[in-house]
DNA sequence: GTGAAAGCGCTAACAT
DNA sequence: ATGTTAGCGCTTTCAC
């Protein structure tokens, strides 16, 4: 076992090699499994090992490989269950096959994320996983191109012509929601998001207004859109309901029976609105948005939401990694992994509750 | 700028010493800011590297160095939003002083916890910040002493022999939390967590008991602690208030007016309990939980909780890092950062409930 | 079967 | 002021 080689230099192969009584070109044969070292000096070379506390330098080993084995990951944040998951998910399957996951945050900022893509570059990553702030049109995605880098893209976005992607089938859950909102007799919808350029808020707006307008010819569909930040979307979303902006055209003095959120963000600012007005759901008005989160199954009432599948994404996504790391040829792959659309409390019948009675 | 040197070996610092006319020492000793080179050659030095997009490997830099820049962290989990700020500080800290953070979610088991410092301490880590599963006197304190790694512990820890510490200040905030709740009257509490072997739980709980008892000797304070898992929280919690465990001793009758969780998830169970029997905060229960988050302020009503000064403890945990990593000696520093009590709507006045009326 | 030799890309003494 | 030399710890031909 470890002797005390506290923190002075740590055995080396050389170490182990002279311990065992053969060179070092052979205990790096032993370790790496080759069969064809004479089994007595094999042992010995294991018994080395043991005594000496013996591993290998993982970083010198790259040194000499072609490939290092680490992966890098660059998420817009580490702050929400999502990503937080998806970081965990990532991590133990690079450990799995023997590799070492170098997580970063991009902290929402396209400029963070190819300079920190650059950094992983010079690290000579085998490969990236990159959820892209935006979209797969990014600058990012570009550097990646443009140095050759292997990779794939998750989450925020659809398809690219360089990358596999994968992420969560937003338009078909969109879609659901736009058929439980129908269903229910919701005629006059907001929805309401954040990040505009981000691919996957394009998707979900569309396929919920395909749907709808499928379903229901007559429904209005209001959107709120802010581009990145939180702040704005609030004072949007508070002019929207303040200035009656809804009170145009049809309907006129009505407003939304739901809201429908395309981003956790989003959800959070539509119930701190609702808040600040003294609607409840679904009473006043209903509520679903996409990405769950623990804490939507214990409030009261419990926040209907979109569940993104965070395995499968990040299970695809390292399996296409690899297989590009390890030479697969062939056109980029885009995967779609289903969500599931958990129906709460806060999504109710626009009938059943007195906010036609109290139009503001 | 970078050439077309696609997937092809990226330029090394002899292709820049070649170009500029110069060995590759010069080259080295100018991207260090050595002074001692003929200005005319730095020149010829700095215009080959931007000609060849030349950066340094970072890992071959280190493998000639003393200590390598990269600095080790490992956190319980990442799925919450305190652990993910914690991630995020931590990692701008160690870029801005030009290391890199390698990031590894312990996923709260002690046997991941150490296999994980093995492989940083394989990786030759200058530095590492520990965030244990349980208390500084865990394994993996333990073999980072006996390996002779720096490094700085933090969170669930109170202080320790070998280690500087960086924690919230536990028990002051459980004291003002006391002080609240006991000042609006309470007189029967629950006081929930989980992990029971967390320095920073038994900090709680007696920071509060202290104090509560002090101000109120006739306060009547329960305890349900479960040693590590959600599940049996809940069912523990569930018992206590289905089998009136409370309904014991003095108060006989009588179920407890508030409930302080030492930690978010024992504030989520809390709240599920408390849905599942239609008890609504602050009613027919006060609550306060330990850890902020974000939702806690859209949800009606508004969660009470103890904000953890996550950038200060970040802050000072890279800073007494790297004062060893410098060198610095002196026997092991223990802080404790001071956190902020939100009080919200969540917690009210048990006089003015109808909870006495309806002791179940 | 095994080991000597040649690096991976870089830095740090030591010469000059 | 600059270059030469000698590695960091490992892997990998390629002779033996």
């Amino acid at each position: 076992m470890a002797h005390r080689q506290d923190q002075q230099r740590r055995a080396s192969i050389h170490d182990v090699a002279s311990r065992a009584g053969v060179s070092a070109a052979t205990v790096s044969k032993v370790m790496a499994g080759v069969t064809t070292v004479k089994p007595e000096n094999a042992q010995r070379v294991f018994d080395a090992i043991e005594q000496l506390g013996y591993r290998v330098d993982p970083l010198a080993s790259d040194m000499r490989r072609a490939k290092r084995r680490i992966i890098g990951a660059i998420m817009p944040e580490f702050e929400s269950e999502f990503f937080g998951q998806m970081v965990t998910q990532l991590e133990s399957m690079a450990e799995q096959r023997g590799y070492t996951l170098v997580a970063a945050s991009s902290r929402e900022s396209e400029a963070r994320e190819t300079e920190i893509l650059a950094r992983m570059h010079d690290w000579r990553v085998a490969g990236v996983v990159l959820a892209p702030v935006r979209n797969e049109h990014g600058p990012a995605a570009a550097f990646m191109k443009a140095n050759g880098m292997t990779g794939v893209l998750i989450d925020r976005v659809l398809c690219d012509d360089a990358f596999d992607t994968v992420s969560a089938d937003s338009a078909a859950a969109s879609a659901e929601v736009a058929r439980e909102l129908i269903g229910k007799g919701h005629r006059h919808i907001l929805v309401v998001g954040l990040g505009e350029q981000a691919a996957t808020v394009r998707a979900r707006l569309d396929g919920f207004r395909t749907t709808a307008l499928h379903l229901a010819p007559d429904v209005r569909i209001d959107v709120v859109l802010a581009e990145t930040d939180v702040e704005p979307l609030r004072a949007q979303l508070r002019d929207y309901f303040d200035k009656g902006e809804f009170d145009r055209g049809e309907g006129r003095g009505k407003r939304p029976t739901a809201v429908y959120s395309l981003f956790l963000k989003g959800t959070l600012v539509a119930l701190s609105e609702f808040r600040r007005r003294g609607w409840h759901c679904p009473n006043d008005i209903s509520l679903v948005g996409f990405d769950d989160a623990e804490w939507m199954q214990v409030t009261w009432p419990a926040i209907a939401a979109v569940v993104q599948p965070v395995r499968q994404i990040a299970g695809h996504a390292m399996a296409a990694l690899f297989a590009r790391i390890e030479g697969e040829e062939g056109p980029p792959t885009a995967r779609l992994e289903p969500c599931k659309v958990l129906m709460r409390e806060s999504v109710g019948s626009p009938a059943n509750g007195p906010h036609s009675a109290n139009p503001r």
